[in-house]
DNA sequence: GTAGGTGCAAAAGTTTTGCAGGCTG
DNA sequence: CAGCCTGCAAAACTTTTGCACCTAC
């Protein structure tokens, strides 16, 4: 399962998946943190957030960018759907394979008891200079981030 | 043009739009600040997240949340379209009339000359509870995000 | 004149990292 | 048994805030 990647099997990432999984919502680390800690008192927050970008770089899981200072998580790596609440912060899973726009091949019921003020689509690549680029992306991940903070100038 | 929204005009205020207007790009806070701080030397980064958060929360502007630890922010309130390039993280505006999925009204020779590897998709707005509870949107602004800092449990 | 805005500096909150030791493959 | 991984704690960063003073309306 993590060999795949290169990554070793421990308990902590084992369990750490496992609850993120588990779970139905969309955590951030330190919700992840209180989770795990339960089944494993001794876990650190520091190893918590390493295995949370190691797994989300491996596509594993995915980490989500939206409202609030926290980034959440995502068990499922395949949705990057979501109805996000602007006033409790409730973010839920829409079907990768429904296209919630155009009026067609809705989601409807889901999307239709949202009142939705708002949509944000991104597009995630590489942009032409760096697909011209000599460098190609890491064999074995998908294109990671620029540098771990920062980014670009 | 603040007045509408009971903004008091400042110098300060006057000037981070403009210069968030001017530039081609989406800066962070730090960096409008590092822009700002050429024509108001006097400034404090403080009045600059203070003044892009109200302008935002008026739908001024636009606080993006994507890829990195920082926020960035658009001068355009409408679009909310973008490519996002994941190793060097330049964001680009799509033209916000246009759909870019479904291959049709496709902004193509943006897109394709990304090499797009991912899609997000977020739909914002109140979800069935907080619709259905006796508050209503807060008149004269948008949908506010949660508390300040920490979101939703 | 007053409420809102500003500058400064400290605080708060999130995420990363160095290090020494432990465990997986 | 080498190298990855962990726990701990400190550091790094980003964003928010308290306070005293200032200024637009």
């Amino acid at each position: 399962m993590f060999s795949e990647y290169n990554l070793r099997f421990t308990r902590q990432r084992e369990i750490i998946l496992e609850e993120l999984r588990k779970s139905d919502w969309h955590p951030t680390a330190d919700e992840m943190y209180r989770m795990v800690k339960r089944r494993l008192p001794n876990i650190s927050l520091g190893t918590v957030y390493r295995n949370l970008d190691v797994l989300s770089d491996c596509g594993i899981i995915n980490k989500l960018e939206i409202g609030g200072g926290q980034k959440r998580f995502d068990g499922k790596a395949e949705a990057h759907y979501h109805l996000v609440c602007t006033r409790c912060g409730r973010i839920e899973d829409l079907l990768a394979t429904s296209i919630p726009f155009g009026d067609k091949r809705l989601d409807r019921k889901r999307v239709q008891d949202f009142k939705i003020t708002e949509q944000r689509v991104e597009l995630l690549g590489l942009c032409p200079r760096c697909n011209n680029g000599k460098r190609r992306a890491v064999a074995g991940s998908r294109g990671r981030r620029p540098s771990k903070r920062g980014g670009a100038r």
